[in-house]
DNA sequence: GTGGTCTAGACCACA
DNA sequence: GTGGTCTAGACCACG
């Protein structure tokens, strides 16, 4: 998996980190059972400190994203997130209203935001979720 | 204008006040023109430390939501993003591909993010925005 | 709120506090609001490095039990747990078998450990837990 | 007897294995004499290092729960925990208050845990206990 | 003052 | 080799 940072980003590292990860799942990138580099070899590649890649995967495994085995590495599940559906509605309502709230004091109309978001769900494979209807 | 704080939220006080006149101003709410509390007002009102107020201040005028006028105190403007044409619609993209993927990790499904989304679109007065034309 | 280490056990520090936290909020001798030691304040007090209590935190605010509020402190909340109710489920069956596995390895028996049980629950303040029936 | 890992666990597999072993012993599943798999088949059947079986046996002997004699294998005991009788009802109490305090924050009801609780020691054979009253 | 992030480097446990 | 824990100490952001 191709992880890169923007140094510029106020985004903290560990944070890039884990939406680069989730972001390949998404896309059908990467796949459950995929296994990550390990946190050594991401914090060489990145040129960060490892506790840095730690904080990233930590944080990745509370999000039931993926599994930490001692003595064999960091691998993709596909567990999802085990809130319950309340708690899940109410983020995503956070997050759009987050996003439209937005996009509107960018100065876009609610087309603008509908067509652009048409084209950020065809960038993510969700099929997977389509199964296990809400 | 009416500010309410979620304390057990662990978005910093000042975000959750920038927010809070953003949301009001899309939703109607609050119009340009308005004048906002002063900044000893609204510390009392929230019961908060009056720098978190001027911080927040701050970053609307940053972000172009209101102007600041020594003396007479801070009010909403309509003058939106100064930022260019493209520089916004990478915002937007970007805005809305970490909502999809958000949602996706969320287990939901494309369909059920354009329902909310549309909820969300609704309590939005995007009317302003549908003049000028993007 | 008291947090004593045991420097012999085999449980990593961070985890003795989580569980000190979590113990002082069942047995009531804690309540949800107050303010728990800061980081620096608890770190000198058990002779540890403050990221050590940094770690306990941060395990603490995945939990449910604590939110972290930058510049204010570190408050006891009374959220609980946000998963699913079947996830939550599944975590009591796997504890108590767990536990009743380990008591007959002890050998013990079952009367034994009810009576060792209904001690336990005693020492635990479910009164919050009952208005909400599962 | 039948062992299976959950690759999802986080726990190391050497203690699924020990709590497998210790599992079957309290279902009644497998009985004291019984032979073990042999390190080489277990790790074969698992498709897991020999070392981490043989980690795992140490453990068990360690526990009292098997021993092992030199060129014939490894052979469940019936000798139990070799613990003196208060050191034993300091663990037991242990457990439980873990259990107890865990269900708490799972947001459950002492009655679910006394419910879940006399599920599980159903399904231990606490009937060998039962002979030497503590 | 508070917590948040990051670096550097040690030592241990697991496979 | 892998991840897990802990220490030490820097600098930044929030109230």
């Amino acid at each position: 998996m191709l992880i890169r940072l923007d140094p510029r980003s106020a985004e903290p590292i560990f944070e890039q980190i884990v939406f680069a990860v989730k972001a390949a799942l998404a896309r059908g990138t990467a796949s459950p059972g995929e296994k990550l580099p390990s946190v050594r070899e991401l914090a060489r590649d990145l040129a960060i400190n490892p506790n840095t890649v730690v904080r990233a995967y930590e944080q990745l495994e509370r999000d039931g994203v993926v599994v930490r085995r001692q003595g064999s590495g960091c691998f993709l599940t596909d567990r999802g997130s085990e809130l319950g559906l309340a708690q899940r509605r109410r983020q995503l309502q956070d997050l759009l209203r987050r996003a439209a709230t937005d996009a509107f004091h960018l100065g876009f109309t609610a087309e603008d935001v509908r067509a652009a978001m048409e084209q950020s769900l065809d960038q993510v494979q969700f099929d997977k979720n389509e199964k296990e209807t809400q």
